[in-house]
RNA sequence: GGAAAGGUAGCUCAGCCGGUUAGAGCACGGCACUCAUAAUGCCGGGGUCGAGGGUUCGAGUCCCUCCCUUUCCA
């Protein structure tokens, strides 16, 4: 029987365009609403700029623009990636909407009715040049534990320490660099602590379907914490200057971003509705009607850094603002996307950008098939290799998928003017197919995408094998055995198009061509059109291209200027964070991309090489040299002995990260003194024309001291 | 520090509630074929399933400890 989904996947923080993270989310959601659709179920997918919020109007401010005029050019990008990447939103709104101002003080106001509002002072540094309130992000200072210098007020990257700004060192404002001023304001808070919504979450979270059984462990915790750890009110309100929406009776404060952000889920779907997209695409209830319906699904796509807010406040908002709201059925909840198992470094970019994935002409749907190929339904990272998805798209889509159309088709165009007959024996055929069918159909159900990748290209090789085994060019080439070659590409060609079918969440495009080109048939295809055995073909017409590793590395080549611009694109607090760390995958080239181009050096002898004293050490401190602009203060920790190296890595790493990881030095390098300090010893990196400095690190199973010979 | 997920062939990954000689794809070697934008098929080499203990008739699969990777801690 038909379902009603109603589908989001999380909003993109409009400070900046998408990136990989999204691409990716977005592409799981959408392959999961166009299976359930091809099930005959309806499907409203919606999705929405996250524009509210302090980064979008600092940086607004920055720029000269208003925080509209900004949102509004990054909102005029979107377009062009998401149908780039053919991710089909049925409706695209903002959460800076009129739509969204109503629904999120409606849905305060209930809260607030329902007596889980309650304001009190708080203290907090206030920005004196700049007349705002600052968030963590915004002060800067020395760390209280280890004195490393321009930590953040939330915590120290350098030692991992958390604090409140209060007890930074000398802090300062981001913005002005001005020290910043105690200052007591009136903020709001939502009573997460409520036994109601404790016990409500604990119910919620039990029932087995709302959220994967990782993700409902981490919410108990969250949810059962003590001491420190115990569950805290919600601060939801900000003091103006902000960019936000106001708060009902109480001039001069605006709601949290991350209030009104997910409200935005619900601000998308109801323009979507108010616009009579709903309607034309044969939903005729109102708004309010279809979101009460109780067998409405309301299904959300999320990263996982977002859980907290998704699993816990999210339902209790909306659970206690009461009917039309609804309390989700699902969150699924992804991981993050690395490239070359690198995450992404924030001083370095964001990776691949699907931009210059688009402009590059590469196909967006080699994509889609390879992250539906790697992703699964548990909370697990998916690393991008560049040569897995040569090696994946080229053999899996071309070298097996299309093959079969191309190699069977052909023979029926030439030798029965594209007339398809069966032989007797077809009924083996099609319980096969509808066996795999099933299967395919439960693995898509359950998001194993992976799996279903796997089962649908299992079936791909056994009609290659049988393809073979029958020898059609061989037939060919008696006349009276013409029966049987028309049979067997018939068969190669009903087993083509039970893979059309079942590959079509995932490349929409190539199945709307195999269903009207190919076989001349009505669209859209639906899941059981993959039983139904064809009668005709047309002309085989090439259906896919292979990926050129060209065009990986071109794709990975570091773009010099677009890492400079997004590099300080630090995000906010908002729902499109999710997928902003999701943005994961640093620009690294795969070493084989970069054409050592350097003249070779002249031999040395094995002895030579020996005189150097290469070992495995451990960067067990990192830190900025104050004054250098080239250099980082590296400690290194050789196992028996620490070294302290001064490395020219500055414009690459960001001494946070690098601390914890192995590495490469010489340990037998002369000592050098320096401007800073004593060197003693250095690091290896690669770098050249495609840029660099790259660290190198050993396989793990290395230890601290190891001799690399 | 606390917690979670993961560590299986060169690479990317499957291995359900423990059960016969641990699998797939890619890569590699050999052979076959030539219909197909060199695609396809067959055969093969390759893994002490992170390490060490334990439970068991039997463990990649359960328990403990440790190591490593990644992530989360609003």
């Amino acid at each position: 029987m038909s379902e009603t989904f109603f589908v989001t996947a999380a909003l993109p923080y409009a400070n900046g365009p998408f990136h990989i993270g999204h691409i990716m989310e977005y592409i799981q959601a959408d392959i999961w609403v166009r299976f359930q659709r091809m099930q005959g179920h309806r499907v409203h997918f919606v999705g929405a700029d996250d524009a509210h919020g302090a980064p979008i109007m600092l940086k607004a401010e920055a720029e000269g623009v208003s925080p509209r005029e900004l949102v509004a050019r990054i909102a005029a990008g979107r377009p062009r990636y998401l149908e780039g990447f053919r991710i089909g939103f049925d409706h695209w709104h903002s959460t800076d909407s009129p739509e969204n101002v109503a629904l999120s003080q409606d849905v305060y106001r209930r809260l607030k009715g329902a007596g889980l509002i309650y304001s009190k002072p708080i203290e907090q540094f206030y920005d004196p040049v700049k007349g705002m309130f600052l968030a963590d992000r915004y002060i800067k200072g020395e760390c209280p534990k280890c004195r490393a210098k321009d930590q953040y007020g939330d915590a120290c990257e350098v030692c991992s320490s958390v604090y409140s700004p209060t007890q930074l060192i000398e802090p300062y404002s981001v913005l002005t660099g001005a020290r910043p001023v105690l200052r007591t304001s009136d903020h709001f808070f939502f009573r997460l602590s409520d036994p109601r919504c404790v016990e409500f979450l604990h119910e919620w979270l039990g029932q087995p379907g709302h959220v994967q059984p990782q993700v409902a462990n981490k919410a108990r915790e969250w949810l059962s914490g003590n001491g420190d750890q115990a569950l805290s009110d919600w601060d939801i309100s900000r003091d103006a200057p902000y960019f936000g929406i106001p708060i009902p009776d109480a001039p001069g404060k605006y709601f949290y971003v991350w209030l009104d952000a997910p409200i935005g889920y619900l601000a998308s779907l109801k323009s979507y509705f108010d616009s009579g997209k709903a309607r034309a695409g044969g939903e005729p209830r109102a708004f309010e009607a279809f979101l009460t319906d109780p067998d409405t699904r309301q299904i959300h796509f999320i990263g996982k850094d977002i859980i907290y807010f998704h699993t816990l406040f999210w339902p209790a908002m909306l659970k206690f603002a009461g009917p039309p709201y609804k309390v989700p059925d699902n969150v699924h909840v992804h991981g993050f996307i690395t490239v070359s198992g690198e995450k992404m470094s924030k001083s370095r970019g964001t990776g691949i950008s699907p931009l210059r994935y688009l402009e590059l002409g590469m196909n967006p749907e080699w994509l889609r098939y390879y992250i539906a190929a790697k992703l699964n339904a548990n909370v697990e990272d998916l690393d991008f290799n560049p040569d897995d998805f040569v090696a994946r798209v080229n053999s899996d889509l071309i070298g097996k998928y299309v093959n079969i159309a191309s190699r069977a088709a052909s023979f029926i165009t030439r030798h029965f003017q594209g007339a398809i007959e069966y032989g007797p024996d077809l009924d083996a055929l099609a319980r096969q197919a509808q066996q795999v069918s099933e299967q395919v159909r439960a693995s898509y159900q359950g998001r194993e995408f992976g799996r279903a990748m796997r089962e649908t290209m299992a079936f791909a090789d056994r009609l290659n094998q049988e393809f073979d085994a029958r020898k059609p060019w061989v037939l060919a080439k008696d006349p009276a055995r013409r029966g049987q070659l028309q049979d067997s590409c018939a068969r190669a060609l009903y087993g083509f198009k039970v893979l059309t079918v079942l590959l079509a969440p995932v490349l929409p495009d190539v199945a709307e061509r195999v269903a009207r080109e190919l076989f001349g048939l009505e669209l859209p295809l639906r899941w059981q059109d993959a039983l139904e055995p064809p009668r005709r073909v047309n002309p085989y017409r090439h259906l896919m291209t292979r990926v050129e590793p060209k065009q990986l590395d071109a794709l990975l080549e570091p773009p010099a200027e677009a890492a400079a611009e997004s590099a300080p694109a630090q995000k906010g607090p908002a729902i499109g964070q999710a997928a902003a760390s999701a943005a994961q995958g640093g620009v690294q080239a795969p070493a084989k991309a970069v054409p050592p181009q350097a003249q070779a050096p002249p031999a040395l002898s094995i002895d030579e090489f020996k005189k150097v004293d290469l070992r495995v050490a451990r960067i067990a401190a990192a830190e900025q040299v104050a004054g250098a602009d080239k250099l980082l203060k590296l400690t290194l920790d050789l196992g028996t002995e620490t070294r302290t190296v001064f490395a020219g890595i500055k414009s690459a790493y960001e001494p946070a990260t690098l601390v914890g990881r192995l590495t490469v030095m010489v340990a037998n390098l002369a000592p050098r003194k320096m401007k800073f300090g004593l060197s003693e010893g250095m690091v290896l990196a690669a770098s050249g024309e495609a840029g660099g400095p790259y660290l190198l690190s050993p396989d793990s199973g290395a230890t601290p001291g190891m001799r690399i010979s």
